[in-house]
DNA sequence: AACCGTTTTTGATCTAGATCAAAAGAAACC
DNA sequence: GGTTTCTTTTGATCTAGATCAAAAACGGTT
């Protein structure tokens, strides 16, 4: 998820546009309904992406440390996002406008390609976990989780992961308690 | 999905490059396991993309003309797809080989802008089933693909309807059946 | 260390949809 | 046109996980 800063000379051509922003814990970073109008490089903190859907938050997305958080439905686009995102620790990025990343990729060579191959990136994860949802059981997707994003666990409300792995709090409290 | 297509002047700069096959029904286009090799405009027909998941084959797509398909997981990526795809009707299409869309990509001006484009419609598209199986009903996910994709269902066995909706045959038929 | 709000666990019950099994309809084939 | 094979429907039962409800555990705060 953090391939379009793969390239030193690129991130480096990119620093020059970016500004610090901080957040603090709790602390709402973009809101639905409006046009996500910055990318965000995350130099240190976790934050978490959710949106409503039949009147519960849906936790679709963590971001921490040393990766990207963008609203793609919205950034690249330009229609309203669905989503909200909202710091779960202190949480400090650097971050780059809208506008001044379309000018980048009119005249940052290769910046047009860099945007490919961070879809492609968002676009497998997305597979891996449609793919997770329809195919394994509850236990399952837990399992796969601790595997990929165990350190998650201790920074994030259980209510969250559980929607993440889209199931209710107690289903995945069952399923911790029962590991040992 | 089809806006890698969506330039008159970029298509016709492709179409010198572009080879024209034809697929009986029920033809393999692509096996899974394999490198996806080539991108293929459907003139004609449709196909249907499944993969392999707990023994059981799962429908992920269904591409008919006018469409795009290719196995994103490995035709952007090189990695063998997991998907295969297959002719449900006699089928033609145009396809592009990668080696050709490679050279397009590297020799022709605004091919990584399409990429990204063709990449971020694909991806909005996931996105929309992935929320439509976290947080709908089968009965919901069966309206709405009615709205979207009506004319599918007297083109494509049930079987791989319902697995495309994540849902058993019989629930579909039955949900079908209490319709009216 | 006692209080209060939040998060997590535990228990009891319920239900959408899966699974198993078989019948009924459609197509394909000789 | 009748037999075989594939597809869809119908019926009966079962289960993973949801829902509802309450107790326990965990911070912070004064």
């Amino acid at each position: 998820m953090n391939s379009i800063f793969g390239s030193p000379e690129l991130l480096e051509s990119l620093k020059e546009h970016m500004q610090i922003e901080q957040f603090a814990k709790g602390e709402i970073i973009e809101q639905a309904g409006v046009v996500s109008k910055r990318i965000f490089f995350i130099k240190k903190g976790l934050i978490r992406v959710f949106y409503r859907a039949s009147g519960k938050e849906i936790c679709c997305h963590f971001a921490k440390e040393n990766e990207v958080l963008t609203g793609i439905d919205s950034f690249f686009t330009g229609k309203p996002t669905i989503y909200t995102s909202q710091a779960l620790e202190p949480t400090e990025c650097y971050s780059l406008s809208k506008s001044k990343l379309d000018w980048v990729f009119d005249h940052v060579e290769g910046m047009d390609r860099y945007g490919r191959i961070f879809m492609i990136d968002a676009y497998s994860e997305l597979v891996e976990r449609y793919n997770s949802i329809v195919s394994m059981s509850a236990q399952e997707r837990y399992d796969s989780f601790m595997v990929n994003h165990s350190d998650l666990l201790n920074r994030v409300p259980l209510g969250y992961i559980s929607s993440y792995l889209g199931m209710q709090q107690e289903t995945l409290s069952r399923i911790r308690s029962r590991q040992n």
